[in-house]
DNA sequence: AAAGATTGACTAATCAATCTTG
DNA sequence: CAAGATTGATTAGTCAATCTTT
């Protein structure tokens, strides 16, 4: 129990750190740079399905963001030839300048907040738990 | 880099399903469960920036996270006779209620979802890792 | 003036309902 | 009907401005 207080108590200070120097250097807010690195990881071809899984919210939210990136001009979805229900949605070339510029400022507020701490094992240790997660059952349905 | 990627996507994920939990068992939200412990650890003597403090939410954020719960009977305001600018929170019955019944299932849940990995090591390099935030100066006007 | 809190305008989530394509 | 996405109503957050008390 205590567990889960520190894991989130960590998480959003981090999450809160992190997004404050970003600003303070003139960069995209953590949530869009964290959702322009998802679309990224799909080379161009993500649907708003993936950024769903892949950012914990719903679909809806999804479609949203997804609109909010279009008008801010950093990524634009195009019509999936294969299947006409879904578009496929890349970044645009100031998408991709704006996820580079944020990532510089980004992994060394990251590298500079986690100082010399080893974090490798920890990283696989969260990387079992989610696992984990997905085999306990938690939060589905019975 | 891979670290924060990975401690974001487990803390989003359990969060997720702790509150799905919650919803199927008919309980209280998780947002609204994490208020309530917070103020619970007060003991009826909670001001808005505890709250916003504990929590990591903005100071407005917090004032109207207290509307919310007063709204619904969870908590109440009552004037601090020591300072007349803050007023102090505390638990209703009914609160301290939903806290209660919430809280079982909340624990099981968690249990449930880490298993029986071993978690305390985890926590302790969590802890120092927030420690180590705070001394970073990450995320702080130069 | 600073500390504590509140409010208003705006931004992002949620869920449920809906629309389109397979 | 199922899969994928969008939309509308509601709920929570942010920031900046304001009000009261110290």
């Amino acid at each position: 129990m205590e567990f889960f207080d520190v894991l989130v108590r960590y998480e959003v200070a981090l999450w809160n750190a992190v997004d404050r120097e970003l600003g303070r250097q003139g960069m995209i807010s953590l949530g869009l740079l964290h959702a322009l690195r998802v679309v990224e990881s799909y080379g161009g071809q993500a649907r708003v399905q993936d950024l769903s899984c892949d950012i914990g919210i719903t679909v809806g939210a999804a479609s949203k963001l997804v609109d909010r990136l279009e008008r801010d001009g950093l990524a634009s979805r195009s019509s999936n030839p294969v299947n006409r229900r879904s578009s496929l949605i890349a970044l645009t070339a100031t998408g991709q300048q704006a996820l580079a510029s944020a990532m510089d400022v980004y992994s060394s507020a990251v590298a500079r907040a986690v100082g010399g701490e080893d974090v490798e094992g920890l990283t696989g240790a969260l990387q079992r738990l989610r696992a984990r997660l997905g085999e306990s059952g938690v939060g589905v349905a019975a």
